[in-house]
DNA sequence: ACGGTCGTTGCAGATAGCGCAACGCACCAG
DNA sequence: CTGGTGCGTTGCGCTATCTGCAACGACCGT
């Protein structure tokens, strides 16, 4: 692998920490200060870090126009999107769409009807992998020896006293919910908060997404929640079916 | 500057378009495969990029996780947005945050109350720089010479018959915008969409970012619309307030 | 079975990046 | 006013690092 390169990219995640100066950078990728600066400028060209007034560096614009632009090119959120909104519509609750990507789970859409909540809050973010309902979809779905590999190199932090604690339970709970086709999160992640998840198909039959339902114990109890997920598999079923190319995108009109 | 991190960064653009092959992407980089292929091999280890299924690179989840994280930093965002919620909340329009940056002004907050759009859907896009009445109050705070050079080098789409037309124009608005404080756009970049807009100044009195309401023809005509530069000015303001410092953050009971 | 395409590897040569040291500048204290 | 310190910046010589080549292997369609 490219050294330059590799250090250059390494600046990134050291700005998204907060804004540095140019020896606070050398001196933690541990280069020469004219090196960091010669990355930085490159960053700079690119647009990816920018120079604010007092001349430190921070992540720059261009960030959000690829990252959008990405976004826009994942077809399967394309296709999902009409079907989360008429699930939000139709419960009321909080809907999500995820994927799976290089040991991480992140959710790409996200519907939330009540509130003018912050919007990106957490689009983009790594999901908590190791409880949350869609996570447990998509990580069942990889093959025995990835899966194995995965559970043991995560850590299982416990958020409550439900969640997953290591990695043999762990991949219990993937067994189950393999075997089940669908999964759910009670209060692993946060006390209050239940989740039920089902999986998005492509034409291969492995699963490419996962979305989910969530509300606060406050407005339904889990069990409420859980009459829920004949629908929720049903909108899952349907994106499936329009993303393998099964389902004519047009409704025939009646 | 650096050749091989600038080789490697031009690869992120490239990808945004859609996926690539590694041939694709060392002819359009002009290097050769071998080379291409460390430099992918550098961005995939990173998490910029991520090998499909069918061997193609796409942009990385790590992306979103960056751009986010750049987001959280921008504490003017975060200042910003509870009196734009409240300002939403009130007028009911679409409300933006925009500022400037390297010759872009972008988005980076937006509350639109009807719809359950597609949230993201333009935050961290450039805008219409030439038309849209945020741009013209971060660009008319520019030194003249900024003004100028800019002025210059700028396209002039003509979205709408009344788009700005030419660099003499926009400079006129310029210096009007400069002098009233405050800023439209009726119908400039489509044609039935009409935009009032204030500016956010910093503790030196330079404008740090703009906000907006915006409202289709069919809701209300531009002079209604116009009703409300007074809040819109107002909240701008106690936003300038909180950002520079002068006003306390926790308001004082009575 | 065979040619074509595509991704991958090892290598030798030379380019391009590295760290050093010196400079300019702003700020501060005496 | 002057000497000192802490920045970012520059030019340069050395060599570590990247490059392009050529050959390999996998896959696919004919």
């Amino acid at each position: 692998m490219s050294q330059t390169v590799d250090r250059a990219l390494s600046i990134l995640p050291l700005l998204a920490e907060g804004p540095a100066d140019l020896g606070q950078v050398a001196d933690r990728l541990g280069v020469h200060k004219s090196t960091a600066l010669r990355l930085l400028r490159t960053l700079h060209g690119h647009g990816l870090v920018y120079r604010q007034a007092d001349q430190r560096y921070r992540l720059g614009a261009r960030l959000f126009a690829l990252a959008q632009e990405a976004m826009e090119n994942l077809d399967i959120r394309e296709i999902a999107h009409p079907h989360l909104v008429r699930l939000n519509e139709s419960c009321g609750h909080t809907v999500h769409l995820a994927v799976y990507e290089e040991h991480e789970v992140l959710y790409i859409d996200k519907v939330e009807s009540r509130y003018p909540v912050r919007m990106y809050s957490r689009i983009g973010k790594p999901v908590a992998i190791t409880v949350a309902a869609v996570a447990k979809l998509l990580l069942a779905d990889l093959s025995d020896t990835e899966r194995r590999a995965l559970a043991e190199q995560l850590d299982y932090p416990l958020y409550t006293a439900r969640s997953t604690p290591n990695a043999a339970a762990f991949l219990r709970e993937l067994d189950k919910v393999r075997e089940q086709g669908w999964a759910t999160d009670l209060g692993g992640h946060e006390e209050s908060i239940n989740c039920v998840a089902a999986p998005i198909r492509g034409a291969d039959g492995r699963v490419a997404a996962a979305m989910s339902v969530s509300a606060p114990n406050v407005v339904v109890t889990a069990d409420e929640l859980l009459t829920l997920l004949p629908q929720v598999r049903r909108t899952a079923d349907a994106i499936s079916g329009e993303y393998s190319g099964r389902t004519p995108v047009k409704e025939t009109p009646a």
